[in-house]
Formats: structure tokens, sequence, C-alpha cells
DNA sequence: ACCTGAACACCGTTCAAGT
DNA sequence: ACCTGAACACCGTTCAAGT
């Protein structure tokens, strides 16, 4: 007769509830407006209740990125093999799954690629980001066929920045300020779709 | 007698002394441990007296968001110029002068870009990332030749987006966690070398 | 005109005390 | 084991009062 199979009612799962208050609280607020008092409100135990689940506020925020980053994988994972076996397409499909996880949680984005993030990493997820780049890495090797692993390198950069640099300014307003999000996805395309070009070509000199 | 031409000891230019004691304490302390209180403390003045000169500390911020915008413009300007006369290497210019500010003033300039700066300039600087663009803009135009207006500001986009994801990534660690900065800039330039190459290329379609 | 000191409503963190 | 309430040292902002 309990009301969840967890018999989990306001407590018993605090530290979830934090988690998810507190992604919650950080996309309305924005990182400067992220406060432990509210997440506890919100998970309504008193302010003192969090200390016993983390450390610290930044541990919190730690656990959120951490988690940003797991999801983040999986969404240009999934969005690569929607793309299908062709290398420049997977490259494409992998920028595609990146932009759309920036775009759903644009905070925490902005928090995983902060050098606030770096100060909380020191002590969190230090191969959080690394999952990252090896993806990529992964996708460009196959796109270059046999190359130096210095072309590799810096072909994977190339492609990283590209779609990292181009969220990055939409979410900010240096790109497409008053472009509708149709129109915005076009242009995202096009950015990736250059930068795919490039890898491909750099594969294969002419 | 005055110790400096403007009589100001350490009243009577308290908000020039509020924007540098600012400036530094962002660097120092980041985003997150900015205080306003801080400040006045290190202008040698009580917490209540900078609410003088800023309605709110947001203000205060973004102030130091639109003189960075100035400057980012200025560094990139002076890149391109010593980089003669050459389309591709005046973007690469631009690139560096880019990346070299964000280097310089790696906290400030995370705050310009993101979503925080966003809320501020609602009441702040809005013309100030548009100058960053027109710049890139030209540039682009110059290595076109004739294009289209969607080519050119496809190019653009991404131009920017490839310098500003790049640097971005490297001062979050995600590029070149443990390389030497002389080896950072090496990849730097292959990245803008890259984006150079494919702006000049779609141009001069073969 | 410009600055201060006290006050207010917040905040993170700690810790004895409760269950 | 988990949570609370009170306490401490901060914070931004306001405002009467001083010069």
């Amino acid at each position: 007769m309990s009301r969840s199979k967890t018999r989990a009612y306001h407590h018993g799962d605090l530290r979830e509830a934090l988690v998810a208050s507190g992604r919650k609280l950080l996309e309305e607020k924005g990182v400067r407006g992220f406060t432990l008092r509210e997440c506890a409100r919100r998970a309504d135990v008193s302010h003192a209740a969090p200390a016993h689940h983390f450390a610290s506020m930044d541990e919190l925020l730690a656990e959120l990125v951490r988690r940003g980053f797991e999801e983040l994988v999986a969404a240009m994972a999934a969005e690569a093999g929607r793309a299908g076996a062709e290398p420049a397409a997977r490259l494409v499909g992998l920028g595609v799954g990146y932009m759309a996880f920036a775009a759903a949680n644009s905070v925490l984005f902005q928090l995983m690629y902060s050098q606030e993030a770096v100060r909380l990493e020191a002590k969190a997820a230090d191969g959080a980001a690394e999952a990252v780049r090896s993806l990529l890495a992964d996708e460009v090797e196959e796109a270059l066929g046999h190359a130096s692993g210095e072309v590799r390198q810096r072909m994977t950069d190339f492609a990283w920045a590209t779609m990292h640099g181009f969220i990055t300014l939409v979410l900010e307003g240096g790109i497409g300020g008053r472009d509708s999000s149709r129109a915005l996805k076009t242009r995202g395309l096009a950015a990736l779709a250059a930068m795919a070009e490039t890898v491909v070509r750099s594969g294969s000199p002419r």
C-alpha cells in the first residue's frame, strides 16, 4: 500500500530527489542563480539535509556535470546510429546529437564546458569529456582512412571545435539571433557539412 | 603636487577603480566566486559605495563584458593587420587574435559568451558581439569573391564556430589537456588553417 | 555629489540534538 | 542512518545619516 514501489516518500531517496530538483533549478535560474537551499526546499527537506548526501554544493554540481556527459555521449551515439554507415554522414550525426543535447540543456551544457567545471572535476568525473572526444576520434579515423596520428588529432580537434563553437554561439545569441529554430537547424547542418567535407577531403588529398 | 594628474586618490574615480578590481577578481575567483563586496574592499571603500556607480552587481558585470568585447575586436583587427593582404591569412589572423584574447582573459571571455551575459546584455551592450561577426563577415566576403549571401552567412558561421569552439575546448581542457602551450598554438593554427582553406575553397568551387 | 553604517533578507556550511 | 534547528560568517541591496 505504498505510493511508489520504492517506499520513497519525500525522503528515502533524497539524493536522487536533489539531483532532479537541482537539474531543473539550474536550467531555470542559470549557474549564478543556482542555490543549494532552494534545491532542498523543492525536495521538501531542511536546508541542512543535503549535506548528508553531498559534502558541498560543488559536489552536487559535479554530479550534474557527470550525468550530463553521459547523456551527451548517448545522444551523439544514437544520432550517429541513425545516420547509417557513411563516415561523413555519421560525423554529421554526431554533431546533430551534440547540438540537440546542448539546445535542450543549455545551462547544464555551458556548465559542463566552463572553467567552473574544471574546478569541480578536479575531484569529479575526469574521463567524462574524454568519451566525447573518443567518439569523435573513432569516426574521424573512419572518415580519413589511414592517416598519420597527427592528422587524426587535428581533424578531431577541428570536428569538435566546429560543432561546439556553432551551438555555443547560437545559445549565446551570436549566431541567428532572430532566426526560426528551423532556419537555425539548417545553418547548423551547413556548418557540420562543411566540417565533414573538410575532414573527408584531408583523408584523400586529391 | 598631486600624486596623479586626476587627483583621484582612493575616491574620485571609484567607478574606474571598481572596474579594475572587478576584472582582476573575476579572473582570480571565477564567475561564481565574484563578489561585489570584495570589489569594494579592494577599492578601499565600504560595501555600500558601489551602489552609487552601478545600480547592481549585474551592471558592473555588464560593463566588464562591454569592455571585453571592445578589446576582443581590437585584438582581432590588430592580428589581421599583421597578417598582410591575403584573405586566407587575414582570416587566420582574426582567429589568432580571438584566441589570444580568450587565453589571456579566460574567465571574462567565458562570461562574454555565456547565457548569463545574455541576461546582462538585455540592458547592456547589444551591438557588442555584432562587431565580432562583422569583422569576420567582411573578411569572409573578401575570401569568397562574389558569392550568394547565404554562402557568406554560412561561411561566417563556420569561421566563427571554428575559432570559438577550439579555444573554448582548450580552456576547458577538452583539447590538449597536457600539451605545452607551444604545441597548443600549433594545433590551434592547424584548425584555423583548415577553416580558412574550406572558406576559400567554397568561394572558387573546383 | 559622494560615501558610510546599520539593517534586512538571503546564502553555504557546521554541529549538537533528535528520531 | 538520516534529518532538523540553531548558529556562524558571509552575501546583495536599501536607506537614513553624515560630509
